[in-house]
DNA sequence: CAAAACGGTAACAAAACGGTAACACGAAAG
DNA sequence: CTTTCGTGTTACCGTTTTGTTACCGTTTTG
């Protein structure tokens, strides 16, 4: 579960933000001056930083740049008040990722917190490994040490898609749309066989498959080895 | 000392990435809507465009296509608020070469900035081979053996791509750009044709290649010998 | 235990895709 | 002015890929 320091000193403007992040499922921290924030952000590392400027102790600029200082990298988003041009210069300056202007809507914050989080989920790598077999996204090529293995196209997606989500059931929708795309429909059983054909490609035993997993009801899950 | 180019609209946002740029050592060049943004890339040349898609007067997508008319070449980097595939599509087949989407990392986005401009300092070769074979750029002659096997300019261009790009699948998309130029449509066989005479004046077996090889559904890809 | 639900898979037909020859057109060269 | 060359399009062909179906065994359910 994804974890978000919120830093504000007005506790009813902190208990709203409190409720409605955990409310969306994330952990929740608090701090309500700048020495707890940055004690926290050092300690805990949250995945993101939500940070008002006016604080107590150290001010929210102090705390955004000392937390720069330590290498860590989570987005920061700065709560400023309203038409400060200039302390929103100064945020992004001191390594701040974005910022929401006072008064303003919970919902966009959310909804900004949770597209930072999207993107530092997701970082692609371009070439994905696991036992003996080897990836490559940009060369399009899978290998077995050194070998190729041909793979047709959909085959290349489906195997993409399973080792970009490692050790997650998949759904039956989720693969769809990931491979054959939002608006396509194809029939309930064309999955079942190109996991087939891959198994038979990459499965020591395609009868006793240890790498690509079925999920009764669900879907697949592949599990990379160790 | 190297120039940027930020075209963004919104002014604290414009401000703190011009900051952060000139922070990073680069020269920065500002504009706030597409009419600007245009005249200042095409008066300036700068060495990399940082563009917003939402922008008063010309939108950014215009704008990019406008650069590409005009023949510049630099890095374009569209930032864009929509995370959807195909506004992301439509960014890069006008000819931006990558994206960001709103909100973003600063960090990211000057480490994008910094890989672009880095590969574009590496002035490329003048001379690649391979195998027995010799292209020479600037004498625009290509040899085998010191014996010149003649190419149209169509067919150097695509050889010199590949040269450029070795082991990289190569989408159709980005082979019609390199090759035939952003504005360009022609159909989409044509590629195809001019794969099939390089082919032939390349390939010891036309019909098995084992430099020009077909990613079905991509494109192609050039594999150096060893 | 029987029936139903579900997934594995072989076999098949249709569709998609790329290779390439032939052709058309315009520009450049002779 | 004629010829040659470069370029882009089209049509036909073979291959690969893809999606569906049917049949089967296994697991779950009532």
């Amino acid at each position: 579960m994804e974890t978000i320091l919120i830093v504000e000193d007005d506790p009813a403007m902190l208990r709203g933000l409190k409720d409605n992040f955990e409310f969306k499922g994330y952990r929740v921290l608090t701090a309500a001056d700048g020495e707890t924030a940055l004690n926290a952000a050092l300690d805990k590392k949250p995945d993101l930083i939500i940070l008002d400027i006016m604080l107590p102790k150290i001010n929210g600029y102090e705390v955004c740049r000392l937390i720069r200082q330590e290498k860590l990298d989570m987005p920061i988003i700065i709560l400023t008040a309203k038409g400060e041009e200039s302390d929103i210069i100064l945020g992004l300056n001191l390594g701040a990722d974005d910022y929401v202007t006072k008064p303003f809507s919970i919902k966009e914050l959310l909804a900004r917190a949770a597209a930072f989080l999207r993107r530092s989920r997701q970082t692609d790598q371009d070439v994905y490994e696991f036992g003996d077999y080897r990836l490559d996204i940009p060369a399009r090529k899978f290998t077995r040490e050194a070998e190729e293995i041909k793979l047709s196209p959909k085959e290349f997606k489906l195997l993409e898609l399973f080792l970009k989500k490692p050790g997650r059931a998949l759904t039956r929708d989720e693969i769809l749309n990931a491979v054959w795309g939002y608006d396509c429909y194809v029939g309930p059983r064309t999955i079942d066989r190109f996991v087939t054909t891959l198994r038979n490609k990459i499965e020591p035993d395609p009868h006793n498959p240890s790498y690509i997993h079925t999920i009764r009801e669900i879907g697949y899950k592949f599990e990379p080895p160790e």
